[in-house]
DNA sequence: ACATTCGCTTAACCTAGGTTAAGAAACTGT
DNA sequence: ACAGTTTCTTAACCTAGGTTAAGCGAATGT
C-alpha cells in the first residue's frame, strides 16, 4: 500500500483525506506466473496497481497469433484501459510472465468519486494523458525505426527484463519473429 | 461555432453556461493550405477545432523524413497534444492539407476553469481516453496488418480524402513509401 | 501559352524480415 | 534422474517493401 502512496505522489498532489478515499478502494492480490488479469471478450472494470513482477498486454489477431502491447513493471498502473473507458468488450489480454502482487480497484467505484473529489478525476485525465503520450511515442517508433533499433529501445527503457522473460515474449513485441530477434542479437 | 456545440453535445452534457463559458475561449481563424497551425520546436498550447478542411499531423526523423501520424477531417479537435499535457517541446507539426476553417482556444484557458467548472475537466479526460483508445487501435494495426489491409482501412476511416490528398502522403500514414502504395493500387 | 515543378507509375535491383524446419540447450514434472 | 516439453539458434528459402531513377501527365506560376 505504501508503494501506492508514493506513486501517486509522484503524479498528483492529493490531501491526506484524498489519498485515503482512494486507496481504500484496493485490495491485495496475489497472482501466480500464467494467470490472467484481464481477459478478451470480459468487460473489465478493475483498475490494478503492480507492485511485484511483470505483467504483459497482449491480443490475438484474427489467425491466433498473440501479440506484446505493453510490459508492466512496477510501480504501474494496470488495466485494460479501452475496455474500461469505451465500456466495450475488452481486446486484449493482460497476464502475469512472473508471480506478482497487485492491488485491485473497482474502476467504477472510482469514477463514482469523481463527483465529490475531483482531483481523483483530474488524476484519471492524467493517467489517460500520460497514456496517450506513450503510445504516441510507441507508433512513432514503429513507423520510424528498424526492428535493431526499436530493440534497442525495449532494452533502455525495461532494463533487467530482457533476462525474466522469454526472448519470444521481446520479439512479439517489437512486432519481429523470434527468428528475426535471434538473427539480431546475433550480429552482437 | 455552431459546428462545435453539436461536436460538443456528443461528447459529454454541458449546460447552457458551461457551453457559453466554453465556446466563448475560441476564435475563428482561416487557413491557407499548406499553412501550419503547429510546428515541432515549439511550446503549443492551443486547441482547435476544425470546423472546414483537412489537416494532417507529422513528424519528421532524424533523416529529415516526414511520417503521417494523422488526418483531421471536421468536426475534430486538433492540438500537438503531447505536448500541451507533458509540457514539453512539440514534437510534430500540424499542417493544412486544404484551406482550412478552425476555431482556437489558448488551452491554459481551458485548464485554468477546470477548477470552477469540473465538467471541463471531463471533457479533457474524455478526450484524452479517446486519444488513446484510437492510438491503441492504430498500434495493433501498425504491428499486425499489411500495408495493403492498413490500406483498406484508412479507406474506410476517411472515405473521399484519398481524392483530396495526395498519394505520397497517405503512403506516409500508412507507413509505406509511395511506390509501394503504388504497387499496391496497381494490384487493383 | 509555356516552362517548370509536382505527383504518379513502373522497372531494376536490393534488404529486412517472414516461414519452416531441425538441432542444441535449458527447464519441468514426476 | 529421465523423459518430455520449451526455448533459442541457425540455415534455406521466399516475399514485402525499400531505393533509385526514368518517363509521363497534370497542375501551377508568370
Amino acid at each position: 500500500m505504501n508503494e501506492l502512496k508514493t506513486y501517486l505522489r509522484k503524479l498528483i498532489y492529493f490531501t491526506e483525506r484524498e489519498t485515503e478515499v482512494f486507496v481504500s478502494l484496493f485490495a491485495e492480490i496475489e497472482l501466480k506466473k500464467h494467470d490472467y488479469f484481464a481477459k478478451e471478450g470480459e468487460y473489465s472494470s478493475k483498475l490494478a496497481f503492480l507492485s511485484e513482477g511483470v505483467m504483459r498486454a497482449f491480443f490475438r489477431n484474427t489467425s491466433g497469433n498473440e501479440y506484446n502491447k505493453t510490459f508492466f513493471t512496477p510501480p504501474a498502473f494496470v488495466a485494460a484501459y479501452s475496455s474500461i473507458t469505451t465500456k466495450r468488450k475488452n481486446l486484449i489480454n493482460i497476464q502475469c510472465l512472473t508471480p506478482c502482487s497487485i492491488f485491485v480497484a473497482d474502476f467504477d467505484k472510482i469514477t463514482a468519486l469523481y463527483k465529490d473529489f475531483p482531483k481523483i478525476e483530474s488524476l484519471a485525465r492524467i493517467l489517460a494523458e500520460y497514456k496517450f503520450a506513450i503510445k504516441e511515442k510507441r507508433e512513432i517508433e514503429l513507423v520510424t525505426l528498424e526492428a535493431k533499433e526499436r530493440y534497442e529501445i525495449f532494452k533502455k527503457e525495461y532494463p533487467d527484463l530482457e533476462n525474466l522473460i522469454s526472448q519470444y515474449h521481446i520479439a512479439s513485441y517489437l512486432g519481429i519473429s523470434p527468428t528475426q530477434l535471434s538473427r539480431i542479437r546475433a550480429k552482437r
